[in-house]
DNA sequence: CTGAAAGCGCTTACAG
DNA sequence: CTGAAAGCGCTTACAG
């Protein structure tokens, strides 16, 4: 079907070297040449095969996504990051691969063995990750969706927690509040132990309340709808004089939404409801529509992918990227109350 | 770093023939001599290259998913099947690259041409899709994820959407229901025209509406939290007679619930809704927790790649296989009330 | 500006 | 049971 360079070659009657050397532009080719040659792989419909390319030139332009599967639910967000790392990858003429493996180093070696990938993308980094040593050791290149404690020599692009923690803060501190209560997502479970997004969010906010001078409460609760309603009740009895939750656990944010209303506590008016780092869909299918810190997954899969291609095609290292979500306007935020509390 | 073929074959002292016949399997070799092959490999920690190995076998190995990336939303029932597909691959010594691209000809036939790709798993199939005319033309193996119109010679998987909206109208039937509605989604957006799940759903409902015996009401509404808000107002003033409702629409179906409870319209005393094809997390983050026939997405895409594999490695076709939906019971449904009806 | 040639790391008839 | 050799479709020094 797909003529090869060698069929162009005698059909434009050149070298094959002169073909590729026109397929690449990599030298210059007289314009007579290169035109015979540019009729001749219209003709023929020529498609350079990746595959050939790759051996010899020992570039397959194949990298790829390597997240932990099954152990986390990505969910809506997760996907919106894929596909536009897929995206991104596809316009540099880069193909991505799906690794969804366990968290542990023997399936990723025996993956990067094979030979078909040039880097890779590595996300849901943990902080001592062992994945990242089977990179360092087989001298993948990589870059990071997240950090891993140690980061020396690393490219990595992130969520700026500090600035997204401040802005869903200041938000709320804008309002008038200053009885806040964070609700942040339970460590319980071994692919959430120290699990980065927590630990920097958690440090954040101790930072910014230390800085802004108001008490700070986290409470932790598993990502289920069903935690978030206990942990509205735990807020309602042991700290009922709250005036504002931030929500970091997508999964619990519904729940903590309808363990209020359920009693009786009003939103926004009595309490409001800032949920942080969620997806658009998320936020809107709660009633009230949450106000949100939005996640930027689309942009952290773009900027991954070009780090990483730039590693590859030996530009310079790109600093590391921190990227802030954005606030989302919704119904669950208001100005504090000013009567009597209601609680 | 990784030995090649020709370094444990010259370590052997043997062949590079002789050492692909002891990787591949594919020809008897002496015991001593497999045995001096395999120390050998194990102690340059040979790992086959698949890039060669795909040059010379003419078989790359990887398989392509092909989606409409943000045409619609895949949310997070479409993350589960693209896991559940690129493990499958991976179990089988495959590899799955992200192909998002515009539902037209032009990208598709770029990327076939590269040869990169053995075969292709295509989603989000419509019922005329030009892209099953590329895959056609190129000569490409491939398997539908839903299906087209014209199904002659191909194999693909679906849901089962007469088998899956059976069970949901039974289980509200069997509740006592008669007076039903089924909210469908949109087709005005160009990327839902003629979409099969929303057509053949539809045409199912019609179907066991008329052997069962009640009559048919269809609202169409936008895959949004505030349509399915409107669609509450329309059935509550259009259709005030109606217990239970049927939405096959997972954006709307927060919408619809909260539009309801606005009008003091009590579920499931006074209306029953059922979500079909919907995720769990999206039903569990609704108050109160859709009863769903949940979406069959990882083993969807267990099935479409091993029927593709099939067809890749000269098995006998796949018979199309089509999957029914899963009752997850909730909070949503109950028996049909029997007191004067409240709206 | 162009070509002959080696080589990327494998597989696979073919011969023995 | 094993090996020599051709070849998969390209790229890339090297020479001219």
């Amino acid at each position: 079907m797909a003529a090869t360079m060698r069929q162009v070659a005698e059909a434009a009657g050149v070298s094959i070297a002169t073909v590729s050397f026109v397929v690449n532009n990599t030298k210059p080719v007289a314009p007579e040449t290169r035109q015979r040659i540019e009729e001749a792989m219209e003709r023929l419909e020529f498609r350079r095969n990746m595959v050939g390319r790759a051996l010899a030139s020992r570039r397959t332009r194949v990298v790829a996504l390597v997240y932990p599967a099954m152990e986390h639910k990505l969910g809506a967000s997760g996907m919106e990051f894929v596909t536009s790392a897929a995206r991104t990858a596809g316009r540099a003429g880069y193909h991505l691969v799906l690794w969804p493996v366990s968290n542990d180093a023997a399936e990723l070696t025996q993956l990067v063995g094979q030979g078909l990938v040039d880097g890779v993308l590595l996300m849901e980094v943990q902080l001592e990750d062992p994945r990242v040593e089977v990179l360092r050791r087989t001298r993948t290149p990589f870059t990071l969706i997240g950090r891993s404690a140690d980061l020396t020599g690393l490219v990595y692009v992130d969520i700026d927690f500090d600035r997204t923690m401040e802005q869903a803060v200041d938000h709320l501190l804008g309002l008038g509040h200053r009885r806040l209560v964070m609700v942040a997502g339970s460590q319980e479970e071994a692919s959430y132990r120290s699990y980065g997004p927590f630990v920097r969010s958690a440090a954040a906010y101790r930072r910014i309340a230390a800085e802004r001078g108001f008490e700070v409460v986290i409470l932790e609760c598993e990502q289920t709808t069903a935690a978030g309603r206990a942990v509205a009740e735990r807020i309602l009895s042991a700290h009922p004089a709250t005036t504002a939750v931030l929500v970091l656990n997508e999964f619990a944010a519904p729940g903590l939404v309808s363990g209020l209303l359920r009693h009786g506590v009003r939103i926004p008016e009595d309490v409001s409801v800032l949920s942080v780092l969620t997806s658009t869909e998320a936020s809107t299918s709660v009633e009230p529509a949450l106000t949100s810190m939005s996640s930027p997954g689309a942009e952290l899969g773009e900027l991954g992918v070009q780090a990483l291609l730039r590693l590859l095609e030996g530009g310079p290292a790109s600093p590391p990227r921190l990227l802030a979500g954005t606030l989302v306007p919704g119904d669950s935020t208001g100005p504090v109350r000013t009567g009597p509390a209601a609680g």
